[in-house]
DNA sequence: TGATTATATTCAACTATACTCATATAATAT
DNA sequence: ATATTATATGAGTATAGTTGAATATAATCA
């Protein structure tokens, strides 16, 4: 029952957080453990678990692995967009880690 | 993050069976139990953590306890709806179930 | 009242998950 | 080659979730 280890994936909040910072574009693992303030070997494990659901993929670039949302995943599975457009942006933590990346972006701290 | 305990619920097997099962309508414990071949005390738990998630309702009619979906939580999160009308049916594991419940229900079994 | 049935709860064992710290790997830069 | 940076992984620990067996509660029935 693949579907579980959809729900799996999705029910824990820092997954969500990191979800929700992908909604608009990739970001490498160093951004997102910035903005959302977590120890690295945590991001890392995090992003993993979100890609062995199927998620989200990566690809690397030169030192740099870079996660985005996995639209093969969406197709299969339309309620992941409805959940990423219309239940991220309700959640007040999600709305301040956005804030901050916006922030993360423009002061050229972003990789 | 009242969606966490949402996946949370969703995250587990038999609660998805147990969805799929009271899609069309309210059922007790016993059948339940009987349908998916879990022990009761399992059964009770699980049915209990779909309602701490506002998943289901519950009602009592002297010795039985018949639960069914929560509408409210449907008009909340309507991405659970798309999960009950097009998720489920294509679990092979959901169909047999249904079919298993169709011929419980016929046997004159049911509650 | 005492027996039976339906459901819930408790306890203990087991398994899974998440976190931290330390280390490994891999690419880049000096 | 060595140092630095980005990412992943391993070990240990803590916490949470699942299960079965036994027990408790509550309603019904004889």
């Amino acid at each position: 029952m693949e579907i579980i280890h959809l729900f799996k994936a999705l029910a824990d909040e820092t997954r969500i957080r990191m979800l929700n910072l992908l909604k608009n574009g990739e970001l490498c693992v160093c951004d997102i453990e910035e903005v959302l303030n977590i120890q690295q070997s945590n991001a890392s494990r995090h992003l993993n678990k979100l890609k062995w659901a199927r998620l989200i993929v990566s690809n690397k670039k030169s030192q740099w692995v870079y996660y985005r949302m996995n639209n093969e995943i969406i197709i299969k599975y339309p309620f992941i967009q409805d959940i990423i457009n219309d239940e991220l942006l309700k959640i007040n933590i999600c709305k301040d880690d956005m804030e901050r990346l916006i922030k993360h972006k423009a002061s050229g701290a972003s990789c």
